[in-house]
Formats: C-alpha cells, structure tokens, sequence
DNA sequence: CTTTGTGCAAATTCTTTGCACCAAA
DNA sequence: TTTGGTGCAAAGAATTTGCACAAAG
C-alpha cells in the first residue's frame, strides 16, 4: 500500500473544504495508505498507540465530518459495524462472511452503478454488495 | 396487500423446516402481508396489541432463526437497524434518505444479480442498494 | 417427563451528546 | 480573544445473553 505523505493527505483535505487538523489528518491518511474498510475502532486503534490522547468521540466526530463533506463514503455492508472507505469512486465490495474483511471488486462492470430512473422517486446512489468466502477462509477451512 | 391466512403461513413455515409456534407463526405472517422491510421495533410494535405477551427478544430470536432458516433476507440498507424481507427473490432496494422507508425496485435488471467470477472468491449472494427520495418527500418538501 | 420456546431483566456493543478544556487565527 | 476542535464521561439505542417459567409432544 501506498504511503501518503502528511502533507499530501493536508492538501488533499483542503481539497473538500476540510480544515485540517493533526486528528483529522491523521485519520485520513489512515484511510488512504489503509483501504481496508476499517470502522471506527480499526482507525482508534491503530493511531492510538502513536496518538495517545486521540479519543474514540474525535474518530467519529472526524468520520461524520469527512462523510458531509464527501471526502469518504460509508459501506452498509457489515451490520454491526458502519465501515469507511475513502476510494468514493465507483466499486463494489465483497464481504467475507466467515472472517468479515471486505475487498474490493473492481471489475465488476461499472455499468451497475448506472442509476435506474424511477417514476416519481430521485435515486441519487447505488451501493452493489456482494457476501461470499474469501481465498483465506476457503484454504483455511478444507481443501 | 394479500392477506394470508394464519393456516397459510404455518404451512409456508413448515416448508422451511420451522416449527410453526403461534408467536413465529405471528411475525412471519406480519412478513407476508407487510412486504415494507420492517425492522424488528415494527414488528413488535404492531403485533403487540393483539399479543400483549410477546416480548421483543421473541422476534429478535424469531428473526434470526428465520435467516438461518433462509425464510428471511436481511437487508443492510439502512445503517441504523436490521430490516427483513420475506421476499427472498431476487430485486433491487432503495432507501428514501428523508423518511428512511425502503422501497421495491422489482423493474431494475435482474441482471444486476448474477454473481461475478473472481479467481479465489466463492460470491454467493447479491445485494443492490439505491439511496434517493421518494415521491411523498419530494412533494412534502417543496415545488 | 423431557424437550423446546418464550420472555423478563441485565449485559454488551456501537454511536451520539453535553460540556469543559485546549488550540489556532 | 474569539472561534472551533478535542476528549472525557454519560446517555441512548439496538441487539444478545442468562435464566426461570410455560408449552408441546
């Protein structure tokens, strides 16, 4: 994974109007040197360690921040845990569901994200989910 | 919305390998009749009137063995509660971003639903999401 | 009788809120 | 000095768990 300096993950801020602070970058370069779709304790837990006044309150406070800003976009996938991705450009995930990591599938035909048109209804965005076994699991598993 | 009968639903239960309990047959009769995704505060809410005893972790452990069952699909669309869908067959949601009501869109491709191949994965189910308005909060909200 | 289901109360987990303190312009 | 950001502690909401009682076969 790449590593974006700090001061490139402050201009990328700026870039959505965000003021950034040390938190705030902080957690952005998170998301992108990590594009995991962590969830909020992924990310406090790890700056942690390296930040240690950083509070579980900031995480969030900074997550909604990002999200009104459309700097990162939430995953529904997972029904515990609200996930974050800051990749907003069109792709669809996968969630394992023996081990809950979600990839991303990038080949999926981009053509799903076309919005259907509805009468009546203004349909703003699409979120294509898949559930299934990743490599891992499945070798783990058996044969 | 058909109504059916509580006979009805008890066979339906049966077909899925349930044992047909007067509460479980209760909660997936409301399913039937009621196709608007309800979540668990729903259901409970508008049985109890009829069934002053019934408590709310019944319909949680209705619910859950129903997915195990596969009776039920839970839907994720909506980031705050689990939502479930006696329709298991194959169709598009969208969530109104205002009032939070899930809709059908039975219209958009099935397509959408067949399952990509990728090397290393098992994919087995698809989920697709839209998030929009729908027509009473457009017309609610102005123009 | 024996097994399974139900439902109360308490516990857990995730997220938001209220408020005092700190930092930056 | 004024505004906005941070972080603790507490509140809130959704779901699960432990356990005693009830129901069904």
């Amino acid at each position: 994974m790449e590593q974006p300096t700090l001061s490139h993950t402050h201009q990328y801020l700026l870039g959505f109007d965000i003021k950034p602070s040390v938190q705030r970058t902080a957690v952005m370069n998170y998301l992108l040197s990590h594009m995991t779709h962590p969830t909020v304790d992924d990310i406090y837990t790890a700056l942690s360690p390296t930040m240690p006044t950083l509070s579980k309150t900031t995480v969030y406070n900074t997550l909604n921040l990002f999200l009104e800003k459309g700097a990162v976009r939430m995953l529904t996938i997972d029904e515990r845990n609200a996930r974050y991705d800051a990749d907003i450009s069109h792709h669809a995930h996968l969630r394992c569901r023996m081990c809950d990591r979600v990839y991303d599938l990038r080949d999926v035909q981009p053509a799903l994200f076309s919005l259907p048109r509805v009468e009546g209804f203004d349909i703003e965005a699409a979120e294509i989910s898949y559930v299934g076994i990743c490599p891992e699991c499945k070798t783990g598993k058996k044969g």
